[in-house]
DNA sequence: GAGCACTGC
C-alpha cells in the first residue's frame, strides 16, 4: 500500500517539499511517461513469479479449497486479476468440463486482461482463456476454460443458466466499485451458494471493506470460527508511496485552488506530470482555459507546460491526446472528470490535485427523477484518486480541503443500486426468478421507496401482473432486452403498430450519447448541420432522420465528418439495432416500415413512454400529466424553439437549474387514453390526485 | 433562450 504522510499546506503559498520524497524522486529518475516496470526484461513466466501475488498462490489455493468465498483484498500491481485465474486453471478447477469465469466493471478490462492471461500462457485468445463482451465473443463454448466477461454479461448468463452450473469458480473483479451489476451477481450468488456447495466465489476488491464481504457471505452461525465459509486474504499491491498534504484552511473556490495549485507544482516541484480531478465539463474547460492564459506567461526558456481536458463528452480524438508522450521540457497538466478516478489510466502522473467533489446521480423516489448532484468524494475514492500519482515512481497528492474535512468524509462512495432507479433492477430480478424482490438479498439494500417505484412502473407497462408475477409473454420477453423497459415496451409493440423497422433504429439511437458533435470553433456550422436532420415531430425523428441518412451515405466516416456528427457512436447504433432486431424475430414481432408515416412512430413512442408525459402549461413551462410536476424543454432538444406542442412524451430528466425533459415527441393527448387506458383511467386532476393519494404517493 | 459524472446489457 501506499504510505502517506500528512502535511500541512495552504493553496496559494509554496506547496512544501518534502526532502525524504525529494530523493526518491532523484534516486528513481524516470523519464516522465515511461511506466516503470524493473522486470521489463524478463520473460513472461519470469515476470509472473515475481508479483506480490505470487507469494501467496499456496495459501489462495488451500483457502478456495476449503472455504466457499473467498475474499481477496489487493492494491493496484497485485497481479491478482490475472495471477489467480490461472492459478485456479493449473490446480486443476477448470477439469471435467467446467470453467472459471472472472467479472469486470468494464469492457477494456475484460479485453485487456484476458488478452495479458492468454499471452503469459502462450496460447492464442478465443481457445483456452477468451472473453465475452456484448457485440464481442472470443470464446470457444468447448475449449475455453477461463472466461473473463463484464458483470452485466454474467447477469445475463445467469437468466439461461440460474445455476451458473458450467463454472466452478467465479472471480468477481474491482468489487469496490460496486456497479449495479456486480451487487446484483452478488445477491444471486449467495442464494446459488445454498444450492450449489462446490461452487467456488472470489470476491475481489482494492479496498478494505473486506470483512463486509465476508460477513455477507458467511453463513457459520455457530460463533466457532472453524465453521466459517467465508475467508479473507490480502494482498499487498506494489505502488510508489505517494505523500499527501491537506489544505491548511477549508478552500473557498476548488476552481481558483485547482489553478494555483497546478502553477505551484509547476514552478516549485521536479519534473513530473499533474492529474486534477474536478466535478463536470464546465469546470474542467473553465481550469483549463485560466491555466493556459497562465502558460502564455512562462518564460522561452522555462520548462512548458500543455494544458489537457479529460472528460466523458469529448470526442475520441481530443481524448487520445492526453495518452501521448510529452517532450522532457513540457509539464503535462490533466485536467479531468472522475473518468480518470477508474476509467482510464494516464501514465506519467507524478502529482495529483484532488477538489475533494464529484457529480454523482441521485434517484427521488418522489418523483421519479435522477439527478446528478455535486458531492463531497468519499475516503476511498479519494485514496484512489491520490494513488494515482504513485503509479510510476514516489509522488504527491495535494488535498483542496482539510485533514480534519477529510476525516468526516463518508468511508466509502453509496453504491449505485442505491442511487438509481429500479425499473430495469426489478425486471431482471423477476426474470431471475426472485418474487420477492423487495426481500432480496441485496448486499446493500436499495430504499424500499425506490423499489416500489420500479413496480409501479413496470405494472404501468403490463410485465408485471396484480399479483406482481412477470407477464407472459410480454414481461419475459422484455427482460430480454438490454434496454430500459421503457424501450423494451415500445419495441415490443412495434409490430403490431407498423412501425418496427423504425422503432428498432429510435432506440438504438437513443442508447448513444453525443450524437451531434460541437467542435468550439465551428460552433455555426456543427448548429446548421444539425438543423438539416431535424424534424417538426420531435427528437426521436431527428435521430431517425440521421440514421437513415447515415446508411445512404454508406456509413462514411468522412460524410459524419462533414456533418458534425459522432462516426464511431453511430457505428454502435447501428450494433445495437441489428441485436434489437435479433430479439424481435426470435419473438416473431413482423419487421414493417411505417413508409414514413410519423404518427404511426409517435402513437408507438406513447405506447412505450406514456408514463412521461407532459403537457404545457399556461406559464409557458410543461407539467407532468400524471402528477404536475413542472418541467422544462432542455436546450439541445429540436423543440426547443418558439412555438411549442402541447403535449410531449419524453425519455428523461436531467436536472441541473431547473428540470428538463430531454428527447421529446409531440403526441396528442387522446393517445394517452387510447394507448394506457389503466394508467389515464382518471381523467380529471383531482381524480388523479386522489388516485394518488390512495397509493401513498404524496 | 442554455447545458451534458461514469459505466454496462
Amino acid at each position: 500500500m501506499a504510505t502517506h504522510t500528512s502535511k500541512f499546506w495552504k493553496p496559494g503559498s509554496e506547496p512544501p517539499g518534502s526532502t525524504l520524497s525529494e530523493e526518491r524522486v532523484s534516486s528513481e529518475g524516470q523519464g516522465s511517461s515511461v511506466v516503470y516496470n524493473p522486470y521489463r526484461n524478463l520473460s513472461l513466466e519470469q515476470q509472473r513469479l515475481k508479483l506480490p501475488v505470487f507469494q501467496h498462490r499456496t495459501n489462495i489455493l488451500y483457502l478456495v479449497e476449503s472455504y466457499q468465498t473467498v475474499i481477496v483484498v489487493g492494491e493496484t500491481g497485485s497481479g491478482k486479476s490475472t495471477q489467480i485465474p490461472q492459478y485456479l486453471l493449473e490446480a486443476g478447477w477448470a477439469a471435467e468440463g467446467y470453467m472459471i469465469a472472472v467479472t469486470q466493471p468494464r469492457r477494456v478490462a475484460a479485453v485487456t486482461v484476458a488478452t495479458r492471461v492468454s499471452e503469459e500462457r502462450g496460447r492464442m485468445l478465443g481457445q483456452e482463456v477468451g472473453y465475452t463482451i456484448r457485440f464481442d465473443d472470443v470464446s470457444d463454448p468447448e475449449a475455453t476454460r477461463v472466461k473473463f466477461m463484464t458483470d452485466g454479461m454474467l447477469v445475463r448468463e445467469m437468466m439461461q443458466d440460474p445455476l451458473l452450473s458450467k463454472y466452478s469458480v467465479v472471480m468477481l473483479d474491482e468489487v469496490h466499485e460496486r456497479t449495479i451489476h456486480t451487487d446484483i451477481i452478488l445477491g444471486l450468488l449467495k442464494k446459488i451458494q445454498k444450492k450449489r456447495k462446490d461452487l467456488r466465489l472470489i470476491v475481489a476488491s482494492a479496498t478494505m471493506d473486506a470483512e463486509e464481504f465476508k460477513d455477507f457471505f458467511n453463513t457459520n452461525e455457530t460463533g466457532d470460527s472453524r465453521n466459517d465459509t467465508a475467508a479473507v486474504l490480502s494482498v499487498e499491491g506494489r505502488m510508489f508511496p505517494v505523500d499527501v498534504h491537506y489544505s491548511l484552511d477549508p478552500v473557498p473556490n476548488y476552481v481558483k485552488a485547482t489553478v494555483e495549485t497546478a502553477i505551484k507544482i509547476h514552478h516549485n516541484e521536479k519534473p513530473g506530470d499533474i492529474l486534477a480531478f474536478l466535478t463536470g465539463m464546465e469546470e474542467v474547460e473553465q481550469v483549463v482555459s485560466l491555466l493556459i492564459e497562465e502558460a502564455r506567461k512562462i518564460p522561452r526558456d522555462s520548462q512548458k507546460m500543455m494544458v489537457l481536458p479529460m472528460h466523458g463528452s469529448l470526442p475520441a480524438s481530443e481524448q487520445m491526446k492526453v495518452f501521448q508522450r510529452t517532450p522532457n521540457n513540457v509539464r503535462k497538466i490533466v485536467v479531468a472528470t472522475n473518468i480518470a478516478e477508474a476509467s482510464i489510466t494516464i501514465s506519467g502522473i507524478v502529482y495529483v490535485i484532488d477538489s475533494g467533489f464529484v457529480k454523482l446521480p441521485a434517484f427521488n423516489p418522489k418523483t421519479g427523477i435522477e439527478s446528478l448532484v455535486i458531492v463531497p468524494v468519499s475516503q476511498a475514492s479519494a485514496e484512489q484518486r491520490a494513488g494515482r500519482a504513485g503509479r510510476v515512481r514516489s509522488g504527491k497528492a495535494y488535498r483542496l480541503y482539510t485533514e480534519e474535512a477529510f476525516h468526516t468524509l463518508a468511508p466509502s462512495t453509496v453504491p449505485e443500486i442505491q442511487r438509481a432507479g429500479m425499473a430495469s433492477v426489478v425486471l431482471q430480478l423477476k426474470a431471475l426468478g426472485i418474487d420477492n424482490v423487495v426481500r432480496f438479498n441485496f448486499l446493500s439494500p436499495p430504499p424500499a421507496q425506490n423499489m416500489v417505484r420500479g413496480v409501479e412502473l413496470l405494472y404501468a407497462l403490463g410485465a408485471l401482473d396484480d399479483n406482481g408475477r412477470l407477464t407472459n409473454p410480454l414481461g419475459y420477453r422484455m427482460a430480454e432486452f438490454p434496454l430500459h423497459p421503457l424501450y423494451a415496451k415500445m419495441l415490443l409493440i412495434s409490430g403490431e403498430m407498423d412501425c418496427s423497422e423504425e422503432a428498432v433504429i429510435i432506440a438504438a439511437m437513443m442508447q448513444i450519447q453525443n450524437v451531434f458533435i460541437t467542435p468550439p470553433k465551428q460552433k455555426i456550422q456543427a448548429t446548421n448541420a444539425k438543423r438539416r436532420f431535424s424534424a417538426l415531430e420531435g427528437d426521436h425523428l431527428t435521430m431517425l432522420n440521421v440514421y437513415l441518412a447515415f446508411v445512404q451515405h454508406n456509413k462514411r466516416p468522412k460524410w459524419c465528418h462533414e456533418n458534425f456528427l459522432n462516426y464511431k457512436g453511430l457505428c454502435r447504433a447501428s450494433d445495437i439495432k441489428d441485436q434489437m432486431t435479433r430479439l424481435l424475430k426470435k419473438f416473431k414481432i413482423p419487421l414493417v416500415s411505417c413508409e414514413g408515416d410519423a404518427e404511426k412512430l409517435r402513437r408507438c413512442l406513447t405506447a412505450g413512454f406514456f408514463a412521461n408525459a407532459a403537457k404545457l402549461h399556461y406559464s409557458g413551462e410543461y407539467r407532468t400529466v400524471r402528477d404536475d410536476h413542472p418541467l422544462s424543454v432542455h436546450p439541445t432538444s429540436v423543440l426547443y424553439t418558439e412555438t411549442r406542442p402541447q403535449w410531449v412524451i419524453f425519455n428523461e430528466i436531467v436536472q441541473t437549474n431547473k428540470d428538463y425533459m430531454r428527447d421529446l415527441t409531440a403526441i396528442q393527448p387522446e393517445w394517452l387514453y387510447e394507448l394506457a387506458p389503466h394508467y389515464y383511467q382518471y381523467g380529471t386532476d383531482r381524480e388523479l390526485a386522489a388516485k394518488r393519494a390512495r397509493l401513498g404517493d404524496r
